[in-house]
DNA sequence: TATTTTTTGAGACACGTACATCATTTTCTG
DNA sequence: CAGAAAATGATGTACGTGTCTCAAAAAATA
């Protein structure tokens, strides 16, 4: 099968090389087949010119490892973690779900996803936790916490023991890009244009909410939002952000303040990835009348205010491919191979209710 | 490794049981290694009340076959062909872009994409080349073209042949939900949410551009933009479509003709994926003032336009997405796998400015 | 019962790679 | 140049499954 699709330029016909072995490599190098495995494995006591020749081999070839064979001989199996906070967040209960939907897929790659819940708030905890994990049961791990110093030094030391970690939609600054989690900043910002663009440049206010500044996550998408709305909504004028620090009595106390000084209200973006307090508290003051509301995630909940007509719109991160983006980057970390950065990339999505 | 994760429930520790093979399951249905294969690969020559023991071991033991190594066995390997429309539009740059792009990832699974133009529009070549492929070199084939009574036959033809066939893109209706591609209905109506809600209710019309509207993309897009306009803003007018036949100059007569007869134009909705051709001859015509604009697919001239303000939002499928989700569809359809439906949904994405 | 047919078992080899052992060659060192 | 050290080769086994052959057992038929 497939001679013609990579047949080699020569002309005899006997063997299709069909995709080089490293027995091919072998040959072509001029080594044995030991002296190969050494090379691909990174193992020493190999001359560098003889590493150079196997490398012009596989250049020349175009050799890739077959890494499904390697697996088998190897035995090689992925177990990873995804450690998430315990809170009872509607999005976090789709993440579990998707992460469990996904099992059996994963399980044809050998690879097995297991949850653990931590106290995201307390730094102490999560690294005693993360301490327990080695290379012998566990290949990696997604945390979604907030950024600690602890957390930081955990990090590294399960890298030191070799098991690879990952920041989980709660981004980490250390990390640079490896991470998983959507562009906070352009959220906020796509937020402010669609509140913006929806109330149809009328002066008003917008009321944001979130559970609290303190996460990076909720910092970034003010600042998103704050630059939109001052570049190119002049009309609009962004109050400060109230922290409902999940409570909803606090919740409402705070918002019914908000909506009495502030009767020009035309807006509404609720930062934090749970939206049902913010807003059945607006539903009970009932002055939900023309104010354009935007929260965060698709849930439930969110889909339902949406169809109803009690949401605008949602901005959102596909959980499905957070998890399995999450995924792929842990076992590349593992095979010791980059990712293709444009699959791993998590689009700022806007939900309406015709595309939901 | 991974003792702990799935070791058996008996007390027995000698065998740590990591994942069921053949031979546990030969074991377990008290047959031998042999028969289970005849059952595993749906050989005959097996009394009924043997594959019933074998399921019963499977079903006991949760044995998921080892692809990777049975891929191995067999020598498997994938090769993939797209069968594209020769046009020069960019968002077809742009999924060709993704294939080559997604090869080297491709290629660790032992698949290998070609692409192929075809005259899209002749069903009968189309139906010539589908009839050029067989099993033997090629596993499987992603079709963008029009629908045809000959297209149909030919990939009825194809399957009987044993070549995976799968309409991408553009819909075909005999398949049911077996094809590749965003909700049309769906992105119509997301427009028109656009637009009514960019143009604030005030009153107004929209011309609607398609390059034909002879393919049920364009007619599936059309029904989703009137019946949203017509429940949700009735305050807005939806011209009938202009059909730009690929032709510039006509596409330039008839656009001028309908905005001078329509001095409350308040909307356009570019349904083609080539929407170079109806912005530039707006704007030459110097009446773009406070029109909204909605096109569709990302490509660089879309991208510019969002950013210079020229464009109001995209409608967009995500190219990369699309190119790997046929591949994981026609590889499940060779291993004869079910894919995991929600994974594979094309989300009709909204791209604004911010969230590029 | 004898014979044929169907069903099952046992075993070997293959796929491409990892990993280990031991022998052999090459290179370096004193 | 001898001896030690380093580099390389040769070879075997393993991973889990597919595929083949041949023999053995069981069931159906005459």
């Amino acid at each position: 099968m497939f001679d013609k699709m990579c047949k080699s330029a020569t002309t005899t016909l006997e063997k299709p090389m069909l995709r080089p072995t490293t027995k091919d490599l072998a040959k072509e190098a001029g080594v044995s087949r030991a002296t190969v495995d050494r090379v691909l494995n990174g193992r020493d006591g190999v001359k560098e010119k003889t590493v150079e020749r196997v490398n012009k081999a596989i250049k020349k070839l175009g050799f890739v490892r077959n890494i499904q064979a390697a697996n088998l001989a190897r035995s090689q199996k992925y177990r990873f973690v995804f450690a998430l906070p315990r809170s009872g967040d509607q999005f976090l209960k789709e993440i579990i779900h998707h992460i469990e939907e996904a099992r059996s897929t994963f399980a044809e790659d050998l690879i097995w996803c297991d949850v653990q819940q931590i106290d995201e708030n307390d730094p102490h905890s999560i690294s005693a936790f993360l301490a327990t994990l080695d290379a012998a049961t566990t290949s990696g791990v997604a945390i979604m916490a907030p950024e600690s110093p602890q957390l930081r030094d955990a990090i590294f030391r399960l890298k030191e023991r070799g098991v690879a970690a990952l920041p989980f939609i709660s981004d980490q600054t250390t990390m640079e890009d490896h991470w998983v989690g959507m562009n906070n900043y352009s959220a906020g910002a796509t937020a402010a244009t669609l509140i913006g663009r929806f109330t149809a440049s009328a002066p008003g206010s917008i009321m944001i909410i979130a559970e609290s500044m303190q996460s990076r996550d909720s910092l970034e998408r003010r600042l998103g939002f704050d630059a939109e709305i001052s570049k190119h909504f002049p009309n609009l004028r962004a109050l400060p952000s109230l922290e409902t620090y999940g409570n909803s009595e606090r919740a409402h106390h705070i918002i019914a303040n908000t909506v009495r000084n502030n009767p020009d209200l035309a807006g509404l973006y609720v930062m934090s990835s749970e939206a049902r307090a913010p807003l059945s508290v607006l539903n009970d003051i009932g002055t939900t009348s023309s104010i354009v509301k935007i929260a965060h995630e698709r849930t439930p909940f969110t889909e339902a205010a949406l169809r109803s007509g009690n949401l605008d719109a949602i901005i959102a991160q596909d959980p499905g491919h957070l998890v399995r983006s999450a995924v792929r980057k842990l076992k590349a970390n593992v095979d010791k191979r980059q990712t293709k950065s444009s699959q791993e990339r998590i689009r700022v999505e806007v939900i309406l209710r015709t595309n939901l």
